[in-house]
DNA sequence: GTTCCTGCAAATCCTTTGCAAGTTC
DNA sequence: GAACTTGCAAAGGATTTGCAGGAAC
């Protein structure tokens, strides 16, 4: 991971919390920093589970409201998968879709301009204004077709 | 509406209550006619208010219950959207995607072989074996656009 | 008659909200 | 001190489930 830029990111964040005139709390700054240490797309669970192992008395709900911010911040994208939610970071990152294992649940990213350009010119066809998109790809990742015995399921 | 098309479908459901060792129902049969009657994209409760206009007597617990059986008999497929979930005919569809017009809720189809191609394509690149995908685009339709005064929600 | 269906109410699941107590500025 | 934040418990909204009575086979 690059340190650089999750510090970045709490400033960003610092900086979206005296722009609302909101207050710092530990909590927040725990669960933004738990968010950005981890690689994986969290579920709202997940992230509890990992916040709590360090701060056991952070409660459920101040990790849905700190994932708004987040959002609202830039920092954070919400994922509606066909289960559950995720969240991913989303600062400074490039748009892309993603094929989600219904084996073990990996999520893998991509991005294609042949396709995004494809979108466009459908939607000018019936004059439609995009504003954004869900493209989500479902079916067996490599590893989950070769081994097919282990059945995994991560979540 | 193709009317034989919809008797086809009464009798793919008919088939499939009996090989299910299942009961035919006036309920289902309502639900069933209803469903196949509108040109919409409807949700539950849309459904269920179109059904009980009919047969007041029809509980959203059956609608529920009987939307699964069209599911399974491949006549209805859901649509999870950003607000709320969608079902439309599945039978003897072909595959498409969709756009949807977030100020009017108006839902446009699209199929697009070219971008099914390059999904494959992504996929096979890293060896992901794609039984599913959702794709939808969100914005403004071409008469939206045109009116914006309007902002006449159907939903 | 047995098995399946139905509608109601209750139970779930996930997320949001009200509120009193604690923090931050 | 005023305004914001927190965690709990309660409330919401959508969907599912248990069950007793009713219908289909």
């Amino acid at each position: 991971m690059r340190p650089q830029l999750a510090r970045e990111e709490k400033e960003v964040f610092a900086a979206y919390i005296t722009r609302n005139r909101l207050k710092r709390s530990d909590q927040r700054e725990a669960i933004l920093d738990t968010f950005l240490r981890s690689e994986r797309h969290l579920s709202v669970d997940d992230l509890l589970q990992l916040v709590q192992k360090r701060r056991p008395d952070v409660g459920r709900t101040t990790v849905y409201r700190t994932l708004k911010l987040l959002q609202d911040a830039g920092l954070a994208r919400e994922l509606e998968l066909e289960g559950q939610s995720v969240f991913e970071r989303d600062y400074k990152r490039q748009h892309h879709d993603h094929f989600i294992c219904r084996s073990c649940g990996e999520i893998f990213e991509f991005s294609n301009p042949q396709i995004e350009q494809l979108q466009e010119d459908i939607a000018a066809e019936i004059g439609f204004t995009i504003e954004g998109h869900r493209h989500q790809i479902y079916g067996t990742c490599r590893d989950c077709a070769t081994r097919p015995a282990r059945a995994a399921h991560k979540r």
